[in-house]
DNA sequence: TCTTGACTTGCTCAATTCATCCATTCGCTT
DNA sequence: AAGCGAATGGATGAATTGAGCAAGTCAAGA
């Protein structure tokens, strides 16, 4: 309602809804395409990941919402860009913290499997969080 | 199923999941004080956030699915340590992107105060993507 | 062993998010 | 000014997620 009460919510409130702007898959993907070249029409996105326009747009939309990226219209064409430089190194920690739980996660998999053939099995360990 | 599915995903899938993970404001909560002080109960999370038992014991499972935590029994408490330290990077860099996306929002803000008496009012810009 | 404190899990319903389809707007060209 | 390509904005049903309780597990002490 009132335009200034977002600035009184508490941080880590602004904080969890940036993170829920980057949640999507899509979103992803349209950020790391953005964090390897700027100006990227909604076009090029489109063939890019093969997804259909409006669907695109949506996400884009969703982006815009959360200040992750800009537009800018020239012509007929939209392009859009990071909105700020820490958007790629969001993602880049991101990408790190993520290697590091792969690579341990792979390992905890091996251990399993050299046990399999003594004890009972044990589920193996979940490597993105989704449930069973 | 296949419990091997999960690595053929491709990785801008599992790097979503790894925000949607952080993507609620008790989990934010929750990784920010594990990220000052490791060896934190349940309890002491508690008493911190204010929140009912389940509550936190909801997300706190959550985070264990995604790996961002590890938890150990000690006597008839259970503490809570990040899994990774790169857990707390990104949660730093979440914060400095936020601050800066605070900031220029807030000097928009103010341009849009002053122009506010000569021109039809503006929409005020939306500090956390929530809608109206 | 019965209880008590410390957590966890399951369940149900409300709220949010997502994908798809359709209508609309904006520039450009003819 | 009519048509076309490019992109955005609803609107709807399906699928996820979250909150609030109730019930269950686990270890230590009486």
């Amino acid at each position: 309602m009132d335009p200034f009460s977002n600035a009184h919510r508490p941080l880590y409130e602004i904080k969890a809804n940036l993170f829920k702007g980057v949640a999507h898959p899509v979103r992803v993907r349209v950020l790391e395409v953005l964090s390897r070249s700027p100006d990227v029409s909604v076009g090029d996105l489109m063939t890019d990941t093969g997804l259909e326009a409006s669907h695109i747009s949506q996400h884009l939309s969703v982006l815009r919402r959360h200040h992750l990226v800009v537009a800018e219209r020239r012509g007929s064409q939209v392009f859009y860009r990071l909105a700020y430089p820490q958007v790629a190194d969001l993602l880049t920690v991101s990408r790190v913290l993520l290697m590091e739980i792969l690579e341990t996660t792979q390992q905890q998999l091996e251990s399993t499997m050299n046990l399999s053939d003594l004890e009972s099995p044990v589920p193996a360990p979940q490597l993105d969080g989704a449930r069973p």
